[in-house]
RNA sequence: GGCAUCGUGGCGGAAUGGUUACGCAGAGGAUUGCAAAUCCUUCUAUCCCAGUUCGAUUCUGGGCGAUGCCUCCA
C-alpha cells in the first residue's frame, strides 16, 4: 500500500509521518523482558502491539527490509532478588523464565523478532561504552562505580518532559555519597561475592540497568535507527538514560527517531501490582483460553490508551472469534486486503478501527463468495487472528475439558431418542445436565453439535 | 508540587470543523418442540462554561472530574 504510516512519537508527543532512515533497512528496537519472573498480561501488551507494528512495517517495506530487535535482560537486581527468594540459581531462573517467555510468545501468535540478544552476551561492549563515556568526560569513576554525569548532556529530560531542577527538587532520586549529583545514574557497579560479576577496569562488577539497550541497539541497528518501543513506564528513567548514554557515546544528535510507548493494563479498573495481588500471568490463561482471544482483547483498545482487563472483555472476544471462525476458509494464494480496510493500521496502529473493518468484511463474507471469505480470513490473519484451522480452534477446548467425548456423545444419542419420542422433558433434562458440566448443545440443520462453554 | 494523558450512547471503544464507526447489551423478526448459535431490522452519546466559526463533539481559553509518571512496574 502506498499510504504513509503515522506514529505517535513520544519525543515531542505528536503524531508524525513515519519516514525511515533507509527504506530497505528499517530498524525497530523494543525493550523485552527482564527475566526474573514469568511474563504477565501487562508484558503481553507490548509483545502484541509491537508484533502488529512489525507486521505493518513488513507490509509496507517488505519482509526483508525490516529488522525487529527485542532484547532479553538477564542481569539485573530484580533477578538477583528473585533468585534468592525462589532459592534457585540465577542461571536456572533466567533459563526457566526465558523458556516460559518464548512459550508465551508462541501462545500469543507473535512473529519471531529478527534477533533476541541477551544482556549477558554483550558485557564487553557495555564495558567498552562505559570506557568511551569516561574518555569523553560524560562519566566518572568513584569507588569501583561508574556514573553517568547527567548535567553534561544538555538534552536530558527531552523525552520525558523533565528538567533537572525539578528532578532534584523532587529529591526522590536515589542519593548516594558516591555520586557527584543526585541525578547521576550507574553505568557499572561492583558485585557482592555471590552476585554475578564480570571483569572490568573498575574491578569485578556488573552493568547498570540501561546500558544493555544502548549497546545492543547499536550493535544490531546502528548508532541511529528508526523506532524504539516499550511500555510507557520505561520513558523515565530507562529510555531517557538510554538516549543520554547513546548520544554521548556515539556523538550523535539523535538516537531513535520515533519513540513508541504502549499504555498500561488495569485489572477490573485496579492497577495491576504485586501489592494488589492481582498480577495475571500469561501462562495461567493457557489451559482455558485460546491465545487468539487474548490477542484480540489486547488490541481492542488503541495501544496508547489504558486497557481494562475483565471477564466481559474476554467473553466478548471469545464470542467474536467463535463467530468469525464460522467464515474461516483456507487461503493458499496471495489475497489483498482492501486498502480502506487496512488503512486504520497505518494511522498510528489503530487496531480498534481495523477490527471494526473486519466486522464489516465478515458481514460481506457471510453471505458472499469464496473470494469474500478469503479476503475476510486474510484480514484476520494479518493481525495474527484465525491463523489456526477451524478444527484446531474447535478442538482447543475439547482437549482441555475433563469430560470425555464418548460420554457426551452417549448423552446426545440418548437425548435424540427422547426428542424423537417427543419426550421433551427428558431431552431438556439431559441438555441441562450437560450444561452443568460445561457442555453446550446446539441443534443445527437437523444435527446436534456440542462445544465446551 | 511538577509533567503528561483522558472525559463519546446502558457498557466497551474508534473517528471527525458539517451527514458520527464497530462490538456487547436492549427491542422486534426469521429459525427452533423449547433453547442455543446464526441471520435480518432497530433504539440510544460526544463532562460544564465561554470564545473562534456560517457551523464545534472535534480548534482555543477556563472550570470540574478521572488516571498515569516523577519510586529499576510492560
Amino acid at each position: 500500500m502506498n499510504k504513509d504510516i503515522f506514529l505517535t512519537n513520544s519525543l515531542g508527543n505528536k503524531k508524525e509521518k513515519f519516514i525511515p532512515i533507509d527504506e530497505n533497512n528499517v530498524g525497530m528496537y523494543v525493550c523485552g523482558p527482564t527475566v526474573y519472573d514469568d511474563p504477565h498480561i501487562g508484558n503481553a501488551r507490548p509483545l502484541v502491539v509491537f508484533d502488529i507494528l512489525f507486521k505493518v512495517l513488513k507490509c509496507k517495506y517488505g519482509n526483508k527490509s525490516v529488522s525487529y530487535i527485542r532484547n532479553i535482560t538477564d542481569v539485573d537486581d530484580k533477578i538477583i532478588q528473585s533468585s534468592n527468594e525462589k532459592k534457585i540459581s540465577i542461571e536456572e531462573l533466567t533459563k526457566k523464565v526465558t523458556i516460559n517467555y518464548h512459550s508465551d510468545c508462541d501462545y500469543l501468535k507473535c512473529d519471531k523478532p529478527n534477533k533476541e540478544p541477551k544482556a549477558t552476551e554483550h558485557i564487553s561492549l557495555m564495558v567498552k561504552m562505559a570506557e568511551d563515556l569516561i574518555k569523553k568526560k560524560y562519566a566518572y569513576v568513584n569507588k569501583n562505580h561508574v556514573y553517568f554525569e547527567v548535567k553534561k548532556f544538555k538534552d536530558y529530560g527531552k523525552l520525558s518532559n523533565k528538567n533537572l531542577e525539578e528532578l532534584i527538587a523532587g529529591s526522590r532520586v536515589e542519593i548516594s555519597e558516591n555520586k557527584k549529583n543526585p541525578e547521576d545514574f550507574v553505568l557499572w557497579k561492583p558485585s557482592k561475592n555471590n552476585e554475578p560479576s564480570w571483569e572490568s577496569p573498575w574491578g569485578k562488577g556488573r552493568p547498570g540497568w540501561h546500558l544493555e539497550c544502548s549497546v545492543m541497539s547499536k550493535k544490531y541497528l546502528g548508532i541511529k535507527f528508526d523506532i524504539h518501543g516499550g511500555g510507557r513506564d520505561l520513558i523515565f528513567p530507562h529510555h531517557e538514560n538510554e538516549i543520554a548514554q547513546s548520544r554521548c557515546a556515539n556523538d550523535t544528535d539523535k538516537f531513535a527517531n520515533y519513540w513508541v510507548h504502549n499504555g498500561f493494563i488495569t485489572i477490573s479498573n485496579e492497577k495491576m501490582a504485586k501489592s494488589q495481588g492481582n498480577i495475571l500471568k500469561i501462562n495461567d490463561f493457557k489451559k482455558k483460553i485460546n491465545g487468539q482471544v487474548l490477542r484480540l482483547a489486547l488490541i481492542s483498545s488503541h495501544y496508547k490508551q489504558p486497557l481494562d482487563w475483565n471477564d466481559k472483555l474476554i467473553n466478548d472476544c471469545q464470542k467474536i472469534l467463535n463467530k468469525w471462525y464460522e467464515c474461516h476458509v483456507e487461503v493458499n494464494k496471495k489475497v489483498l486486503i482492501p486498502e480502506d480496510s487496512l488503512s486504520p493500521l497505518y494511522e498510528d496502529l489503530n487496531t480498534p478501527g481495523y477490527i471494526a473493518n473486519i466486522h464489516k468484511l465478515y458481514d460481506k463474507a457471510y453471505n458472499g463468495s469464496v473470494k469474500d471469505k478469503q479476503i475476510f480470513t486474510t484480514a484476520c490473519n494479518f493481525i495474527g487472528l484465525l491463523t489456526d484451522s477451524k478444527d484446531k480452534w474447535l478442538n482447543f477446548k475439547k482437549e482441555k475439558s475433563n469430560i470425555s467425548e464418548k460420554e457426551i456423545l452417549l448423552k446426545i444419542e440418548e437425548r435424540d431418542k427422547a426428542r424423537k419420542n417427543k419426550d421433551y422433558k427428558l431431552s431438556d433434562k439431559i441438555r441441562d445436565e450437560l450444561i452443568n458440566k460445561g457442555v453446550l448443545i446446539e441443534d443445527k440443520d437437523g444435527k446436534t453439535t456440542w462445544k465446551i462453554k
